[in-house]
DNA sequence: GCAAAAGTGTTGGAGATACACCCATGA
DNA sequence: TCATGGGTGTATCTCCAACACTTTTGC
């Protein structure tokens, strides 16, 4: 039988792609938010996403959005949950799968960041008001990002492609929101052997310069426990 | 604007909740299969699982099959992962949110378990092949119960309301597929204070009677580590 | 020479691992 | 009395946490 047009009820589902994008912008943690035009009120703040097409994957939907908000493409992006409840969009049946990526603030300043009125990165413990339940969504995405810290090289992915060991250090702590011993800091991830030194390093105002460290396997997330 | 019937194309999305249900049968992990009708071939190996309602929470979709499936319902049941390839299926596109739950056989055995050509047990270094990609969706969820494991009370939730601490053994034995050391066993699940003794015993063969214990919150699954 | 971040080792304690024999019971 | 699984303690090792001073640089 060929293809032809069925009838359905209006009140069929929609499948969304959302995506929670963080970077750390001077010591902070934050979320990349979209304004959306909204029935009652003016504006509301979302997490950036949009409608999976029909023959498009999950996946690509996802990084889609990602590439529309921030011009990256090609980063680490993991599922991260998916949302159903009947209830979480008032007028309309919406299923969120939702995924997760971490970016170096000097990849978006690469990438064209529709910064302003519509586009807008804020810290995670100053988050607006959210639209439907991107509320939740953001606290599981952050509670997966500070627990799969603990037990795989996620965080190199917040690093550009040369760093220092106290850059990495203060991403841990951004994410972990706790100071951390820097002598067992630095135990720690050089036992893991997954970063090596260029031989280079950085000058950075009056004291001694930092060395320069890179990732063995950049796109590779490692567990390590 | 009320309701009224919009045309789409057939080609629109379908989401079903598929559940992967284990259990252990004679120190041996099983999940349950049923065998669909299939176009091509005669019958089709699948999980268990069916369409989510348009106003039906994902979750509640998930424990109807599970009721259906077993006749259990009220049991730990987490969420696992979406499928959602464009080519998993051959005719539609189906986005299939998975979840995974432990079931005691005792409590099978109380439910109505359609056993027999339809629906049936596999252990699962023996499965059959399986339709789309359900055997992913199997290897990711014996993923997650080997890893949850280590960290987590979830192993308590193949055990009935009373169990010896040998029985607690084999079921960690059985998913790990590793033989572990009696007194450390012990030592470990008795350190972490979340089963206690219920005073009785079991006679069980030609030797010592087995301590019975019971899990001081059954419903709960906690993270130890 | 002083301010500021980079860099560097050792010790103690907690928790994991390895390991062998006696106990209670039914047949 | 023997076969079977139930039950128990100690010594060692490994890994993590706590902790303070020297180095290199710009001003």
């Amino acid at each position: 039988q060929a293809l032809q047009p069925i009838v359905y009820p209006q009140t069929l589902m929609r499948i969304t792609a959302e995506v929670v994008i963080f970077t750390i912008v001077n010591q902070v943690l934050k979320v990349l938010l979209v304004a959306r035009p909204q029935v009652p009120a003016n504006l509301v703040w979302t997490l950036p996403g949009g409608e999976v097409a029909v023959d498009e994957d999950l996946r690509h939907g996802a990084n889609r959005t990602l590439l529309e908000g921030t011009g990256v493409s090609g980063v680490f992006l993991e599922q991260l949950y998916t949302f159903g409840a009947v209830d979480r969009h008032p007028t309309e049946r919406v299923i969120s799968v939702s995924y997760y990526t971490l970016i170096p603030m000097e990849k978006l300043q690469q990438g064209r960041v529709k910064s302003g009125h519509q586009v807008d990165w804020f810290a995670l413990n100053a988050l607006p008001t959210l639209g439907f339940d991107h509320h939740k969504i953001i606290d599981k995405a952050h509670a997966r990002l500070k627990a799969k810290l603990q037990y795989s090289t996620l965080a190199f992915q917040f690093m550009p492609p040369e760093f220092s060991l106290s850059e990495l250090q203060a991403a841990y702590e951004v994410i972990l929101n706790e100071k951390l011993d820097k002598r067992n800091f630095r135990k720690f991830i050089l036992t893991l052997e997954k970063i090596v030194e260029t031989g280079t390093a950085r000058q950075q105002g009056a004291h001694r310069p930092a060395k320069l460290y890179r990732v063995k396997h950049p796109q590779r997330v490692d567990i390590i426990k």
